[in-house]
RNA sequence: GCACCGAUUGUAUAGUGGUUAGUAUCGAAGCCUGCCACGUUUCGGAGCCGGGUUCGAAUCCCGGUCGGUGCACCA
């Protein structure tokens, strides 16, 4: 299969099997860059966010949740409305948009020298034209990237929030005073987050609404370096590929384990090195395969307007090739000082390490974006196999982010007990909070089949013996091999399963020795 | 937003200036079926939107919309 079939492929069954729709609405007009998530979907992406909601509160952070809605002053004193506008200038002639910095950049105007305000002056002055066509340029304009609303009456104009982290931070007083002033505090977010992308592309990697899980580590400058649970995991190995790297051209990076990043100044904090290291293991959680993860640090000029360290987990997307999924940034004091410039709110500070001192609190942060992440985990889940020249389709994600990881078949419709104590089964399953489906329809390979493609993971199927021998089959998505269970451990077996705490190869078969002929 | 390409049942496709728009798959209801997309019967479902040419347009032309790819932006 050529890799454009594969694609448009998995592109079908995301929407076939009731994954993801859209662009929404698909009966009107629908809005580029946004989309509905269908049954399935929705039960995966419920699934992926509590893994790593988990994943989080093992790490000891806290979850909190704010508003979409903010006043101006906000994104002002977090930096946004300064730096989240382009400066575009069309072309009068071809019609092309060009960014006005930019452009000044590539005919090596010093841009540290230049005003924002000035740049329609200077492409006037020096009669700067077109770069493809040169042509004359029109007037220079602002693109917000903020997505603005309107609010009470009489309406005034909000700002809906480019991200969730400047959020979080508004609270800090309140969880500074709630974790009883003891630092490092953890925290995070998850929830919706807007921008005015420019041309929203790629399904949901680029969408304007979007969903951010971000956490937040508010910390002393003393506690980023030492740091005590970095101890834990100094010997781990991260496919880091720092700028240096970058900038020199090599393409080809090596594994390095955490404690040498930092002997060799890759890296220097110890609390963000930790955090980075989170990061890889809420990928690796949600069943994103380590030789399709890279971290990536900003070169200097890539770097956001509040970073002092910035690196981004990518994700080999089968699909769209290296994308990032996650940041992670050393935000330093950025956000606090300016909420404590902007807001003279002195709750914003804590003492210092000598006394009568007040300092900013430091921020460490890891910024996902929820919806790219259960993207790649459902991209990098199909699987298509020839099975005697007929294609199998399975889709394979972990236990715990499968949609519905387990079904439950009567053989036949015939007799109609098979089907009582299926259903039985079923009901005592869905009692006990194990996400399964009950299927009668069909002949018994065709719905293994028709399940397996939607990430069932374990398949009870309940034939005559059933009745006699109180025991039913297992069949297991891997290698689509069977063992038989006794039917009053099947709840107790299907919970360990979900959670880890046994595998389809620990199981016991109780299959009888096949009898004498 | 620009450039190029595309649009027929849910999916994949066939074909035609006048057709009951074909096929496969799919879905529904049966029959059959003792463990891997079996078979079988019946049924269901389609030419993106707007305008033009024409006696007649799903088919030709123009415009729009949406999608794909490339450019700029980005979690």
């Amino acid at each position: 299969m050529s890799s454009e079939d594969e694609t448009s492929k998995i592109l079908m069954l995301m929407a076939h099997r009731g994954f993801i729709y859209g662009p929404s609405p698909e009966i009107y007009n629908p809005i580029k860059g946004s989309f509905e998530l269908g049954p399935l979907g929705k039960l995966m992406k419920n699934n992926l966010e509590s893994k790593i909601r988990k994943i989080f509160r093992k790490n000891s952070f806290w979850e909190v949740q704010c508003p979409l809605i903010s006043p101006e002053i906000v994104w002002k004193a977090s930096g946004h409305v300064e730096r989240f506008f382009d400066y575009i200038v069309e072309c009068t002639k071809c019609n092309t948009i060009h960014r006005a910095d930019t452009l000044l950049e590539s005919l090596n105007y010093d841009m540290g020298g230049i005003k924002t305000s000035e740049f329609g002056d200077i492409i006037q002055r020096d009669n700067i034209r077109c770069p493809d066509c040169e042509g004359e340029l029109g007037k220079v304009t602002q693109q917000n990237l903020m997505v603005t609303s309107q609010l009470g009456f009489p309406a005034a104009e909000f700002i809906l929030r480019p991200e969730t982290a400047t959020t979080t931070y508004l609270l800090f007083p309140r969880l500074h005073q709630f974790f009883r002033t003891n630092m490092p505090i953890f925290v995070f977010q998850m929830g919706y987050a807007f921008r005015n992308e420019i041309s929203p592309r790629k399904m949901l990697l680029r969408t304007r609404e979007f969903e951010q899980c971000e956490g937040q580590i508010f910390i002393t400058p003393e506690q980023e370096l030492d740091f005590a649970p970095f101890e834990e995991i100094a010997k781990k190995q991260l496919p880091l590929w720092s700028a240096t790297e970058q900038e020199s051209g090599k393409t080809q990076f090596t594994s390095k384990t955490l404690a040498t990043a930092i002997e060799k100044k890759i890296l220097d904090k110890p609390a963000y090195v930790w955090l980075i290291n989170l990061a890889y293991e809420i990928v690796l959680g949600v069943g994103i395969l380590p030789e399709n993860i890279r971290f990536r640090q900003h070169k200097s000029d890539e770097k956001a307007h509040y970073a002092h360290d910035a690196w981004d987990l990518e994700i080999n997307s089968r699909l769209y090739g290296w994308t990032e999924v996650c940041g992670i940034h050393d935000r330093g004091d950025y956000d606090l000082g300016r909420h404590l410039e902007y807001s003279k709110k002195n709750k914003l500070q804590i003492p210092g390490s000598t006394k009568g001192e007040k300092i900013v609190p430091q921020i460490l942060e890891i910024a996902f974006g929820v919806g790219r992440l259960f993207f790649f985990a459902l991209e990098q889940s199909f699987r298509f196999e020839n099975e005697m020249d007929v294609e199998r389709v399975v889709l394979d994600l972990p236990v715990e982010i499968a949609p519905i990881p387990f079904a439950v078949f009567p053989l036949q419709k015939k007799p109609p007990e098979l089907v009582h104590l299926a259903k039985k089964i079923f009901n005592d399953l869905i009692d006990n909070d194990i996400s399964t489906i009950y299927d009668d329809a069909g002949s018994i390979g065709k719905r293994y089949r028709r399940t397996e493609e939607v990430g069932v993971r374990y398949a009870f199927t309940i034939d005559h013996d059933s009745l006699e021998d109180g025991m039913v089959t297992i069949r297991n998505i891997e290698d689509m091999s069977q063992k038989r269970i006794r039917i009053k451990n099947l709840v107790d077996t299907s919970r360990k399963l979900l959670h880890g705490q046994t595998t389809y190869k620990k199981i016991k078969d109780l299959t009888p020795p096949p009898k004498e002929v």
